[in-house]
DNA sequence: TACATAGTTGCGAAACAGCGCAACTGTATA
DNA sequence: TATACAGTTGCGCTGTTTCGCAACTATGTA
């Protein structure tokens, strides 16, 4: 492989890290992991203004994360990869057991999160 | 789980990806895969100078990713969690099933990558 | 047609990330 | 001490992300 088209993969590889880079996302992507979901049952469970989800769906759908489907007056959105769910599993998994191991861990990454 | 723990696990979840989500980061990470490196090495691998890859490397440590390890001169980085390298080959294989499948693919997150 | 509901899009402000450059600290050797 | 090498840190600039708000489009119903 050309260390052209590394660069590109690892370009790739960051965009799509980066469009999990957000809580929200993040969310919505969970709460999709079994039933496809129109943007008003995303807002109202994440309790957020339905033009905020709808953004963020945007994002997910631009990049290719996400699937809609229209049914009348809703369109149902879905995961275009289930497979990331284990990504995203794994990723919880190594957070748990830091969290576990190393009670002060969160508030760490909190307080940088608030400053930095 | 609360819901207000729930949105703090979100939280540092998405921390974690962005650390994950600069091109530059993944590929340090890549190259710890086996051994231990010094900022010299990588930046001479990477084509970089040494100041940049030492900031990418402070994110990456300071989100506790990377461990150091002093040896006279030199400090020797390693991975902290070697299993966040599962989850670094899935993405990386959902994204190489994604390309293999739609070829325009590529084409249409660097444009995106581009401009938007 | 008019109206309601579902969802999208654009704007602007604030916060944040990336990076080159220069200055700095820390360790080893003479 | 001085010098060299390895690595870090701070600054300033630029480009990007987030989010509330308002205006908009699209579908369904009366």
């Amino acid at each position: 492989m050309s260390r052209q088209s590394e660069r590109q993969i690892y370009e790739m590889h960051a965009q799509v890290c980066s469009v999990l880079s957000n809580p929200k996302r993040l969310e919505i992507i969970n709460l999709l992991r079994e039933n496809e979901k129109t943007v008003g049952d995303l807002a109202e469970k994440m309790g957020l203004a339905k033009a905020n989800v709808s953004q963020q769906i945007a994002i997910l759908r631009h990049k290719g994360l996400l699937l809609a489907r229209r049914e009348g007056q809703h369109i149902y959105y879905r995961l275009a990869y289930p497979k990331m769910l284990k990504a995203y599993d794994l990723l919880r998994e190594i957070l748990m057991e830091r969290l576990s191991k190393q009670g002060e861990w969160f508030e760490k990454l909190r307080k940088e999160g608030e400053t930095k």
